[in-house]
DNA sequence: CTATTGAAAA
DNA sequence: TTTTCAATAG
């Protein structure tokens, strides 16, 4: 038995919106630790992994642990018929190959569940080592996603380049290139437009805009984004779900000095 | 001769979006108590009635009944060239074969008018009789629009299911099944927002979310849509235009367990 | 927060 | 053309 009762039912919404473009499906993780997901991306480049922690909902229920296949575009058009402040509970019974959606008006006058078909899907999940890195940048994740994108109208590929005073994303395309550099930047009058830069060692590494692109789509959930770096390992975009969690992108950097489009592994 | 003015010239135009999807041609039959019509969907499937009484109107004239034949798309587009706080005067001579639309803007310094070309166009004029109906459900006009929205991404049929308690709106499609309940709510602050249900007879009915979702285009004429239902009769929603009239939309239930595409016929 | 609108992308 | 995104107004 699963009943796992999420009051701000809009941080689903938007974590669906954040990964559905990169997975289709997935298998969803309950423990009594939390629920969570790990998935790679359907061309297997990017990794994807969301926690969300007990602790963050307000009932939690997961009486042994299950995982749950599910058709992430299903799932996030039964979540788009939640209004943004309802209350969100996913349950499931032992044995189900269903979970159902409930979803609680404010008012509590509108009731509504959604019942869905659970999938079998195979997936390793990969152990992800914690690793020491180069670079920490932490910046506005409004930021990072217009840098994304505006680059992304010249060239695929950009490359990050982090030193003690700033991170430098650069680009090259058939019409030109483009440097974008934002300094280090902690005087700021909020905490979350500060750009703040945690370095051992300079690090330059390349990656598929593509990607990094639909990465930023996780941007609603955080004003802020962390992108961890260093030499020979997969960059993680990190979006921190407030009180409860993260959802974290992994993309091995292209070699660089590599022109053609082999597709680098994670 | 023929002289309409009508001070709040949008409700003209949120009358237009709000019938134009479901029918490209009909009849508008001008009489000394009002501006009427009535006319099939272009499949024969729902039918469209609009009143506007004439007492709704500044000034009203109308010296013999008339009917006069328009393609409301571009009706439609004449109209939208009027400002939304523009008065418009619908304007026709006996025996013209146009119809005059003259926009007023609030400051008088601005004067349009657009003639547009009549038809002739067959009609049955259908007497719809008065029915008892075994249950009507009044609702914020945004959230039934909201539901048959939210639905329709399911499936393609909402039962509508009314007892005392609540009404109930569910279907089912390929990746699930889906129900929302209204509660009767009256306790609310504003009156418009209620949920108010009368009933003689539980009712469930079937009906084509297709069409249901072209009736919620009139969702802007009014805060509150009533819901008109009994068995073997067909659905009546009703969309009322303050001081004015109304917009009705008619549509006959799907025979239940009839899994097939047949039409129902109004 | 929702709805509408216009702009931009697929 | 259809769909999606962003921005603004209510």
């Amino acid at each position: 038995m699963l009943e796992l009762r999420l009051v701000q039912g809009s941080l689903l919404k938007k974590v669906m919106e954040a990964i559905k473009e990169l997975v289709t499906d997935a298998n969803f993780d309950c423990s009594a630790s939390g629920f969570s997901l790990q998935a790679m991306d359907s061309s297997h480049v990017a990794l994807v992994a969301l926690l969300l922690r007990s602790e963050g909902f307000e009932h939690y229920r997961c009486d042994r642990n299950i995982s749950m296949g599910m058709n992430l575009n299903n799932m996030s058009k039964m979540l788009k018929c939640a209004g943004n402040d309802d209350i969100i509970t996913i349950k499931a019974d032992d044995g189900s190959d269903t979970v159902t959606f409930m979803f609680e008006s404010p008012s509590q006058d509108k009731i509504s569940d959604f019942e869905m078909k659970l999938m079998d899907i195979d997936s390793e999940h990969l152990g992800i080592p914690e690793a020491e890195y180069h670079a920490i940048v932490r910046m506005p994740s409004s930021e990072f996603a217009r840098i994304c994108k505006d680059l992304s109208s010249i060239g695929d590929t950009v490359v990050i380049s982090v030193t003690k005073e700033g991170v430098k994303f650069s680009t090259r395309g058939d019409i030109g290139t483009a440097n974008i550099v934002c300094m280090q930047n902690t005087t700021v009058d909020k905490p979350e437009e500060a750009t703040v830069i945690e370095m051992n060692e300079p690090v330059s590494l390349t990656f598929a805009l593509r990607y990094m692109n639909s990465f930023t789509k996780a941007t609603p959930l955080s004003n802020t984004v962390t992108i961890s770096l260093s030499n020979e390992l997969p960059v993680v975009v990190e979006y921190k779900i407030a009180e409860m969690g993260y959802v974290r992108f992994y993309l091995a950097p292209k070699i660089e000095e590599d022109e053609d489009e082999t597709k680098p592994q994670v």
